[in-house]
DNA sequence: GTAGTGACGGAGA
DNA sequence: TTCTCCGCCACTA
């Protein structure tokens, strides 16, 4: 075991606060954390976030909305599911009116 | 030690 | 808007 990079802590955390009915971008989380150029180093922490089951990593998605992660999950619809279930309206693996259902962490949580 | 890869993002065309 | 290229950090072979 290394030590614990905060930086994934930081991700889980941020990615748990991620109010129900919306979804924000690994770029939005990256950029929050101070690592904005490090968007694919979120993605990465997603991955390992099935050890976490209190991370809803099918609210996080790319900055387009494209559910480009749904692969990760058990099944290959299991992620719309989920966030149809929350309201979230995806259509060809890509969110509907994503502007509106956008959560941005830089914005809705304190300054780090 | 080097090269390839990845749940990404931004800039340029 | 989409496509391509580059950069970023960490992991794997």
């Amino acid at each position: 075991m290394k030590e614990s990079i905060n930086f994934f802590e930081k991700v889980y955390e941020v990615a748990a606060q991620i109010p129900f009915g919306r979804v924000t971008s690994y770029g939005a989380i990256a950029t929050y954390l101070g690592a904005a150029r490090s968007a694919r180093m979120v993605g990465w922490a997603m991955n390992a976030s099935h050890n976490n089951n209190d991370i809803p990593a099918h609210r996080v998605v790319n900055r387009k909305g494209l559910l480009t992660g749904k692969h990760h999950f058990d099944g290959t619809n299991l992620m719309q599911q989920l966030l149809e279930s929350e309201g979230v309206i995806i259509k060809e693996n890509q969110i509907q009116n994503f502007e509106t259902v956008f959560w941005d962490p830089s914005k809705e949580l304190p300054i780090l």
